[in-house]
DNA sequence: AGCACGCCGACT
DNA sequence: GTCGGCGTGCTC
């Protein structure tokens, strides 16, 4: 087995492959697959992934490895698997996948060096760039402008040589501990023969004759009041001893979290967790859809399947988006299994990622938190996954390796024979639909805990509100309400979706959005030719000077965001203290908390926001929850308009009326008979999905169809739109006559870093040999790829449509 | 992705 | 002749 089949650090079609490397003899043994290693590529030096040892190669005249990287293998067998798995599925490259796995500080580093081979003056004027240094780096050559040719002859000569370094980004974090050198005995006579005024140094020995362990530097200083400089002399004289010893950074201090204990079940949760209880105890694997409402105690059926999980001797990975992984939340985990729990959440640095990441690795934790890519945590004894909020379209990462977390989820879910729970209040529509079908089991929660009722939501009009006069952007509902809850001191959430607001033409009369006559979405507004456009069939029409429905000459397009909210808000109601969070107020590390806090100690009385306060939290003294207009969302370019307006609208909801006092939701429309907000006012998912489905149906969309969208890229229009379209041409030559292939069209954002962008869309209902198209259809333009600056890529079961 | 090699036009 | 631009093909 002194062969390896080796991975190598170069994302390109013509790399994707093994290579195989001799193992030198000192080597053998210690290198075993998941290692990374140095390998020697062409005429450099890279890093690589070993994925097999065996002990033939087709290849005669192999090189060697020439160092190893790692003492434990990085990925485990398992991953290995995935990552293969991962890079078929996406179409992305083997290594891609493998690096998306492991956290950033373990990809290599590469440096080129220029090395002095000769004594004396270099010629060519190299002298000057060297400047009498031995080693300089190639990119300092470079940018002070050395002749390449000079460099060459030089190279020829043997004068100089360029040496290729590989280096991990990794670095552990040392802490200096100190130690008695001598026994204690022997300490207390250099005490008494220390001068009288060597106060400090006394004080150091004492404390240091009457501990057994070693003590940080920083503690024992800090204890006595002292420096360094009070320490040194005894370390020098060899009384005591110091060395530096690895310590994590550990941003979540354990001191932090109060512990908390298991709460009795409802007979709901009670019933919902009884078949989880049962595969872990039996070891087997199915995927569960825990479908409760807000507030219904989600969070509590999870903790209590870990902690199942955990007295079986496994481990468990917890996804949460992202956006919901708060303090308020990790709270909750460390609460009840204190250190036992990693945390892996994108505000961490690095360094601190790389940190709770060897933690798993080490088996020194059983229970990792984090966002999607916590789905690689490197256990080998998994228990249970679950996905919280498993609607969330963070869970899709969106550049390659383009996974969906839950698909990994459930891939790791059957190697190890264990339990996935995906839990949501609003449960992606494929979802459950597979949980219709019994490929998932469905389990509810149809009741809050406490006893508490979903709070009574009330719509309002906007187009009324605007004959009535009111042009500001609340209603007199809205106004009223919060007057209303200002003066009984209780508070109040905001919620206007910014993202939603851009560019969809709404008649403020009578509601009317235009739509594309083939798509059922909203067409998109260019102020720049004053036309409107669809972005998936290409739909084209003029911007309407009046509304197609009523005539009404108020057509517009829409545009606002919190800012301008805010100050209108103070305007209206000029008592109320607010609180503003979105991407501007929240950018400082640790801004979000103190926020939040600010809210939480009743020094605001409403919290305005986007996105962000949608979700998890939970203030007892909150009874209004506003929703500025719930149709931002309805009418983006994405047949996902609905569903995601019937998620957020529901979540929203949620966050009023969780504990005694009862709760109340406002929600602002232009669309009140919209179904998605129908339904979502009467907190109606069933219905929701039944109406939802029968759209997709007709339209063609998932679950009924599966989506593929390819991208094709470059700086010259008349270029993708010449590729895009040969490339629809062969994809029709080469799937079956049930799959339908759109476009291509403008992506909805057009043209990125002065590239311009094309997509086509194909939906398909069973392909098998999609993938091998298009890898062959993208093999045909692989050198264009190379050398032009075209490119082409594609995202199977795509989210977002851009 | 780099990097070398080699072919071809332009210039000392 | 030979320098340098860039297209082509290879990396165990």
């Amino acid at each position: 087995m002194n062969i390896a089949k080796v991975v190598v650090d170069v994302p390109a079609s013509q790399t994707n492959r093994l290579f195989d490397y001799k193992v030198p003899a000192e080597l053998v043994g210690t290198i075993r697959p998941g290692m990374r290693v140095i390998v020697p590529f062409g005429p450099r030096k890279i890093m690589g992934f070993v994925l097999l040892l065996s002990d033939r190669s087709e290849f005669d005249r192999l090189k060697e490895i020439i160092d190893v990287m790692d003492v434990i293998p990085v990925l485990t067998d398992e991953l290995l698997k995935l990552g293969k798995w991962i890079s078929e599925k996406t179409l992305s490259f083997y290594i891609s996948a493998y690096q998306a796995m492991l956290p950033q500080v373990l990809k290599a580093k590469y440096k080129k060096e220029l090395q002095r081979q000769v004594d004396g003056d270099l010629p060519f004027g190299l002298e000057e760039i060297f400047a009498h240094r031995d080693v300089i780096p190639y990119e300092e050559f470079i940018e002070r402008q050395g002749s390449i040719k000079s460099l060459q002859k030089a190279i020829q000569e043997g004068l100089v040589e360029v040496t290729y370094l590989v280096k991990s980004r990794e670095t552990k974090k040392l802490e200096t501990y100190i130690d008695k050198h001598k026994e204690a005995i022997e300490i207390e006579e250099i005490i008494a023969d220390l001068p009288a005024q060597a106060t400090k140094q006394k004080e150091i020995l004492t404390y240091m004759a009457e501990v057994d362990e070693p003590v940080r530097q920083k503690k024992l200083l800090s204890l006595l009041h002292t420096t360094r400089a009070a320490l040194k002399p005894l370390i020098d004289r060899g009384i005591l001893r110091e060395h530096k010893q690895e310590v994590y950074r550990n941003p979540y201090k354990e001191e932090n979290y109060p512990r908390t204990e298991a709460l009795t079940l409802t007979e709901e949760q009670a019933a919902a967790i009884d078949p989880i209880f049962d595969r872990v105890e039996h070891g087997r694997h199915d995927v569960f859809l825990l479908h409760g409402v807000t507030g219904s105690g989600k969070t509590e059926v999870y903790l209590q399947s870990i902690q199942a999980v955990i007295n079986n001797g496994q481990e468990a990975i917890v996804l949460v988006p992202e956006i919901a992984l708060t303090p308020q939340m990790v709270q909750r985990f460390k609460g009840r299994f204190g250190s036992n729990v990693a945390v892996l959440h994108s505000a961490l640095s690095a360094g601190e990622k790389f940190d709770e990441w060897r933690k798993i690795q080490r088996k020194e934790v059983q229970v990792v938190v984090g966002a999607r890519s916590a789905i690689f945590a490197p256990f080998e004894n998994l228990g249970i996954i679950i996905i919280d909020e498993e609607h969330e379209t963070s869970y899709k990462q969106e550049d390659h390796p383009r996974y969906h977390a839950r698909d990994v989820a459930i891939f790791r879910g059957e190697h190890h024979a264990c339990p996935v729970i995906l839990g949501s209040a609003t449960p992606m529509l494929e979802t459950y639909a597979r949980a219709e079908k019994g490929v998932y089991q469905l389990l509810t929660l149809s009741k809050r805990m406490n006893e508490a009722s979903m709070p009574e939501v009330e719509l309002v009009d906007m187009r009324s509100e605007l004959h009535a006069g009111n042009r500001s952007m609340f209603s007199r509902q809205l106004k009223e309400a919060i007057e209303e809850r200002l003066a009984r001191n209780e508070q109040i959430v905001l919620f206007l979706n910014r993202r939603g607001y851009s560019t969809f033409v709404m008649c403020r009369d009578c509601g009317h959005v235009i739509e594309c006559p083939h798509c059922d979405i909203a067409l998109t507004y260019h102020r720049k030719n004053e036309r409107l456009k669809c972005h998936y069939c290409s739909h084209e029409d003029k911007m309407p000077n009046q509304c197609p429905a009523c005539e009404s000459e108020t057509i517009r397009y829409f545009g606002t965001g919190t800012q301008k909210v805010e100050e209108s808000l103070t305007e209206l109601i000029p008592q109320a203290r607010v609180v503003r969070m979105d991407v501007d107020t929240t950018r400082k590390k640790g801004s979000h908390e103190t926020l939040l806090n600010k809210f939480a100690d009743k020094q605001a009385d409403i919290l305005l926001g986007t996105q962000m306060i949608a979700k998890g939290l939970d203030f007892a003294n909150v009874t209004l929850v506003g929703v500025l207009a719930a149709d931002s969302l309805l009418h983006l370019p994405d047949f996902r308009a609905a569903e995601k307006t019937f998620q957020l609208l529901t979540q929203v909801s949620g966050r009023a009326g969780r504990h005694t006092l009862p709760g109340e939701v406002v929600i602002q429309t232009y669309t009140p008979e919209h179904y998605s907000v129908q339904m979502a006012s009467k907190y109606d998912y069933t219905s929701f999905y039944r109406k939802e489905m029968e759209m997709r149906r007709t339209f063609h969309y998932p679950p009924y169809f599966f989506l593929a969208l390819i991208t094709v890229s470059h700086p010259n229009q008349a270029k993708v739109i010449e590729v895009s379209k040969k490339i629809t041409m062969l994809l029709n030559n080469q799937l079956s006559r049930q799959a339908s292939i759109l476009g291509p069209t403008p992506s909805p954002l057009t043209r990125i870093k002065d590239r311009y962008r094309y997509q086509s869309m194909i939906k398909y209902k069973n392909e098998p040999n999609l993938s091998k198209s298009i890898k062959k259809i993208m093999a045909m333009f692989e050198d264009e790829t190379k050398q032009n600056e075209l490119l082409i890529s594609v995202d199977m079961q795509p989210y977002q449509l851009m």
